[in-house]
Formats: structure tokens, sequence, C-alpha cells
DNA sequence: TTGCTCCTCACGTCACGTGAGGTGGC
DNA sequence: TTGCTCCTCACGTCACGTGAGGTGGC
């Protein structure tokens, strides 16, 4: 039987450049496989299609910008997994919508209902990252302050030092380069 | 016996206005009295003093502060709790700082010792606020215009609904009030 | 054929949530 | 004295980490 073809892909229909196993998406994106497995667990990411059972699982791309979202809203938002698929739905609402005009398959009324689903989630998005945004920037400032405050201190503390005098009432203006 | 008094606070030398109780507290800072007694037990809070076992826990406005602190720094940071402990020795440092001048006891290397150490702590929080912050701008503008979008497909659907007509190429440049 | 990566349990861990059963202060 | 809040176990949960033991593709 010789049924080996030399520069074979993996299997006739297999979709373009998507021979990813799942150690290298972990290592693509930064994660581990047991992350990964995880979230197609709880539904998170979508199961490998047709994989049977105690196969290994391949991905394309497209799976790999997936979780590459997933693990940024993940960290950025502060939501539970089972929030963030909520939101994630706002995604697949607008690939869906870009489907059904890539089909030519367009009801009115459908479409109108995932542009306003996407649109909540949206928005709920934009909320809780313009409030992290708030408070980082809060604390930021108050840690530039603390910086600048125990710097100034370390310099007096340097000074008294080398003068061999405790600090007094530091009157020196501008310190000079 | 009558060792009652009509007016009498709980203990003698108690600190001034000490009286709050662990569900006080945790109304006060918004979580619940088993998250700050888990935190009391990895260290991250001190231990309430000379608690008779079994004893109910009091705390003052300055631990409510702190509570306050680990609280903010924990959404904030998204580091782990023991990492978060070794950065909030920023501020015990500081704290002791200001406790030396107070008591008039100041060891000069001691003092630049902790000064450093404060300095170092403080910095690391600032490159994770800062990354953060940058990360969360970049969501920011995606999610700003992602919605910008979605708005606009929303106005042509229900613009093309209105005229019974399929959206086609919309070329009436801005939309009238 | 030999490594390496993959697979599925399944138990461990971190940061708490949630009762169970009992004690303490206005 | 009666509620209410507190106390200490201790098991449950979420989001994974970490082996154990076995199978699959260059």
């Amino acid at each position: 039987m010789e049924s080996r073809r030399p520069t074979a892909s993996p299997t006739p229909s297999a979709p373009v450049g998507a021979s990813l196993r799942i150690g290298d998406v972990a290592r693509l994106v930064g994660t581990t496989p047991r992350t990964i497995r995880y979230y197609e667990e709880i539904g998170l990411l979508a199961e490998a299609p047709a994989r049977p059972s105690g196969q290994h699982r391949i991905y394309t791309h497209s799976e790999v910008e997936r979780l590459r979202e997933v693990m940024r809203l993940r960290d950025l938002l502060g939501v539970s997994l089972e929030e963030l698929k909520t939101l994630l739905a706002a995604e697949e609402a607008r690939a869906e919508v870009r489907e059904q005009l890539r089909r030519e398959d367009v009801d009115p009324r459908r479409r109108r209902e995932l542009l306003a689903e996407a649109l909540g989630h949206v928005e709920r998005q934009l909320e809780l990252v313009r409030h992290r945004a708030d408070e980082l920037a809060k604390l930021e400032d108050e840690l530039s302050e603390t910086r600048k405050r125990v710097r100034r201190k370390i310099r007096e503390a340097d000074a008294s030092a080398a003068g061999e005098f405790p600090p007094a009432l530091e009157r020196t203006g501008e310190p000079q380069q």
C-alpha cells in the first residue's frame, strides 16, 4: 500500500494554515494548555469540531485571536469568566451580522436584534473600562507624589550623612546639577 | 458589687473611637467578614491585639483605611495577595520612618534602608499601574470605535426599515436632525 | 523505533463563599 | 431574657496548577 504522499497535508479538507496544536497556541498567547482546555470545558472557547474522543485538538489562527481577546478582557475588565462569556456574545453577534452579509441572507429583524445586543454589551464593557481607567489614573497620581516625597527624603538623608549633621530645615531651593 | 458604670467605655485604655466590629468594617469598605478574617489569617492584616481566644475582634479607623487600601490595590494591580503583601511593605516602611521621627529616635542607617525599600516597592507599583493604564486606554479606544460602528449600522438598519428598501449604498452624508 | 507532545482523570491551591453549631454583648 | 452579631471549624467553588498513567504523530 503506497497511500503515503510526500508533502501530504494532514487532512484533505483542513482549513488553510490550521495545523496548530494546543501547546503551540499556549506558547503563542502566553498561557498553558490546561487553561485552554478549561476555557473549552466551560464554553468560553468552542470545542474543536469533530474531534474523535481522545484525539489531539487542532486550532486555526482565528481561534488564537479569539483566545487572545478572551485573555485580554479577563485581565482588564475584572469580571468572572461567566460574565465574560456574556460580554463576548457582543463579538459573536457582530460576527453573525458579517456572516449574514457574506451569505446575502439578511433578515432585517434578526439583524437589528443582533446589533442591539452587541451595542449593549459594548457599552457595558466601556463602562467597566472607563471606571477602571479613572481609578488607575488616581492611583498613578498618588504613587507619583509618594515617589517624589520618598526621593526627597532620601536626598535629605544622604545630604545630612555627607555633611555629618541632621537635616535641619534644608532651605537650599533648587538642587544643583 | 456595683462595678457597673452608666456610660462606661468597653475597656479603659481602648484607642479613641475604636469600637468597630468586623461586620461594621465589612459594611464600611464593601466586603464580607470572611474576607477580613482571611486577610488576617494570611498576614495581610495584623491580628487584633490581645484578643482572648473566641472573642470578638475590634477595629480602629486606621485599620479600616488599611483594609480599603488593600482592596484597592488588589483590584487595580492584578497581583496575588502574597505579592501584595510584599508591596504593602512600602507603606509600612514609610510608617516606621514617621514613627522614628515622632519618637525622635533616628538611626540614619536604618532610616536610609527603610526609605530605599519603600522607593523600590513604590516604583514597582507605578510600573504595574502604568502598564495597565496603557492597555486600558487602548481597549477604551477600540471599544469607542466599535460602538460608533455598531450605532451607525443600527441607524442604517432603521432607516432602511422606515424607507421599505434595502440599505444599498447610503450616500446621504450627514444625518438630518 | 525513539522522543516529544498530546490525552483524560483527579487531586491540590488560591481567594474566598456558605452553612453548622455554639458563644457573647447591647 | 431575647435578637443579633460574633466565633471557629469545615466543606464548597472558581480558575486554574500539577502530576499519574497512557496514547499519538513527525
